[in-house]
Formats: structure tokens, C-alpha cells, sequence
DNA sequence: TAGATTGTTAATCGATTAACAATC
DNA sequence: TAGATTGTTAATCGATTAACAATC
């Protein structure tokens, strides 16, 4: 085990390993080699041996990984052991589909707050939450634990959305709107674009 | 220039290249060198020269890259100067919310069909679009000339469609169900995953 | 001309893969 | 025990960055 520097390229594999193994869970798979996930992932079996030894020896020799051992592990690595509240801003149809999609979600990262700017849309219900004004956001963020961030409101909107997030003590964002957003170094924004998706989709062909 | 090989992460940053650039245009910006374009998108102006050269001579010693200009070389680069026809399976929360935001893309991508399998949404129309039966798929495929495929439909049955796809024809697939797809070599499928995206943020609390 | 900036080569850095001893 | 599979070191591969001649 090494401490020393997790690249991101790990960091971003390891969702996709816990997506699979709780797949295997469901069908009751007790354990799985790095063989096996590797080829069900399209990944480099040393590749993900050398992942998971990242945070610690998770496997046995010769016998694999048991999966229910390697979600709590993985769970616990990216913090997933305890609750997470989100507050989404931008109740359009973008932010709309997202707060519907997490409700489905049986995690500890739970959208808690759905604000906008717009009064006619306040006090809506979107599955199952009130929309609630921009305005409260600082509030909100204290009184309710918020430590994440989702933003989808237009692009010209984002980086003054962003900014409010900061000030209100928001250290990971999670930005739809097509802009590039400026934060502090301690401030982590991922970036989701489908649009950009399509574009180097288009590319291929 | 060299057509050697393009990294697929060459491409990728390519759509960013595009967007920045479409926006200094609205402001009436000529020319913009390596050095701007990489301190607005947090790049190495190195790595932009290098990206753009991998296509062409586009810059000009001394003075930096004409904003037209490079707008236009790009989408060529992308075969965003042609009209792509995209079809959007899944008429579920994500599906509407991506459908409606295409409307406003001045692109010569568009979304052209939108289909579900379930006899209740047929008809509806979303962004100005009826919601069309997924059994035409190979018919409505063929006849409007598609060549994009966007999935929105639940993880259970995104491999399911991804074939229907294939078998249409398709071979760019943008796919937002949170699972792998299993294609043929010549098919390229971009994944585009919110929670994965949520997950490997929390990393960083 | 002098200053700026490209295109490109060489140097660096980091990530992926192969190989294998350790061991279940 | 024999076969399987990990954790880890070493080798490879590829991507990023620095440097600079060419030239606008």
C-alpha cells in the first residue's frame, strides 16, 4: 500500500469497479479476480490489481476478491460509507431528470435541496422536493450538512451560480452548464457535457 | 502535420477548442494565440499548438490562430460542417431534458427522431418531436439517413437497444445508461455517466 | 527591425502493461 | 501438492511540457 499520490485516472475507475461489483452482488457472486473484472470492464487486469493496491491489499492469492469485502473498501474510499447531501441548482429539465434519476439511487449521496431563480418555479415539487429560492442558498448549505454542489443552469449563469456555491462553503461541484468555471485551488469541479460527448463522437465517424 | 494517429485525447479537448472559440467570435475577436486559448481552458499552450498541428498548419508565426478560421478547420476536423442526423431511444426524464436542449444547439447535429417502447408515450410530442415506436428503428434509421445513436433508457435495457442499434447501422452511440456496452469493433459508443462523475468526486470531500 | 508566436523536436513525466515471486 | 491469483517491480508506452529555430 502506498499513500504517495492517487491519480485521477484511478480515482475515476474506481465508480465504475463499485457499479460492477454491485452487479455481482445481486447475483450473489462471492468473489472475483482481477481477470474476471478486467474482462467485463475492458480493462488491463494489472491495471486494476494496481488500482485496488493503491489503498491496501484487498485481495488473496490465489483465490481473488471477495466482492462483498471489496464494496465496503472501495465504498469507503471515496467516502460513500456516509451521507452526502447535494443541492442541485437549476430547476430546468436538465436538473429536473437528474433529481429524479438520483431518487432511484440507493446511496448515501442524497440531493437535498432543488433551488432556482426563477419565482414562478418555487415551491414546485420535483421528485418529492420543493423548489427553493437562490436566494437561501447559504442558509440551506449550513443547515443541512451540504457538501456537494450540482450545477444546471444555463452556461451563462453557471460561473455566478458557481461562485455563490464557493462562498457558501461548497468544495466539490459537479457543473452540466457547457462553460468553464473558475474556483479556488481547494474547490474540485467535475465536468459533465454531453455535448462535447457528441462532438468527439462525431469525429469516429 | 502528421495523419500518423490521433489520440483520443487530442479529440477530445478538440470540442473545447470549438466552444471557446465560438464565443470570442460573439465578441468579435480576430485572432487568439496557444497562450490565451490555454489560459482561459486551463491548457498548456504547447499542447494546443501541438493538438491543432496534428491536423494542419493553422497559425501564423507572430500573430497566433484567426479566430474564423480555425472555428472552420475544426468542425471540418469534427464533420461538424455537414448535417448529422441523430435518433434518441428512451422518452424518459433524460431523454426530454437532452432532446430540448439540442433545439437551442445552432449545430448541424440534431436530433431527428426520438422513439420508446412504451405504447403510452407514442405520439407525445418533446421538442417539437411525436415520440415514435422503437420497432421502427431500422426503417426511420435508413430513411432520415441517421448515423447517431443517443441511449436514455434504463441500465436493464441499454444493451438490448445498443443492439437494435447496431443492427440498424449505427456506429456512434452516446450512451447514458450506467453500464457497459458490448459492440463490434467498429462501433464507437462515448459513455456519459452522472453518478459515476458523483462518485469519483466525493473522493475528493 | 524587434517582438511575438507558431510548428516541431527533444526532454520529461506519468500511466499502462508485462512479468514473476509470494502464497492462498 | 498443483493451480490460481495477488501485489509489486521493471519495462514499455504514450502524453505532456520545454525549448527554440523559423518567420510573421
Amino acid at each position: 500500500m502506498k499513500t504517495l499520490k492517487i491519480s485521477e485516472a484511478v480515482v475515476r475507475r474506481l465508480p465504475l469497479y463499485l457499479r460492477y461489483l454491485n452487479n455481482l452482488q445481486i447475483i450473489n457472486v462471492r468473489t472475483v479476480s482481477s481477470q474476471q473484472l478486467g474482462e467485463a470492464l475492458d480493462l488491463n487486469p494489472a491495471q486494476i490489481r494496481k488500482d485496488l493496491a493503491c489503498f491496501g491489499e484487498f485481495g488473496r492469492k490465489g483465490i481473488g476478491y471477495e466482492v462483498d469485502y471489496l464494496i465496503g473498501k472501495i465504498k469507503s474510499i471515496l467516502k460513500l460509507d456516509q451521507p452526502i447531501n447535494v443541492v442541485l441548482i437549476g430547476a430546468g429539465h436538465l436538473g429536473h431528470a437528474i433529481s429524479n434519476y438520483t431518487v432511484y439511487l440507493k446511496d448515501n449521496m442524497k440531493i437535498v435541496a432543488i433551488l432556482d431563480n426563477d419565482p414562478g418555479k418555487i415551491g414546485h415539487i420535483t421528485a418529492g422536493i420543493s423548489i427553493e429560492p437562490l436566494d437561501h442558498l447559504k442558509e440551506i448549505v449550513e443547515a443541512r450538512g451540504i457538501r456537494v454542489g450540482i450545477i444546471t443552469v444555463p452556461a451563462e449563469a453557471a460561473q455566478k451560480v458557481c461562485d455563490l456555491l464557493v462562498d457558501a462553503g461548497i468544495h466539490a461541484i459537479l457543473n452540466f452548464a457547457p462553460t468553464n468555471l473558475r474556483v479556488p485551488d481547494d474547490v474540485r469541479v467535475h465536468h459533465t457535457d454531453f455535448t462535447m460527448e457528441l462532438h468527439s463522437l462525431s469525429y469516429y465517424l
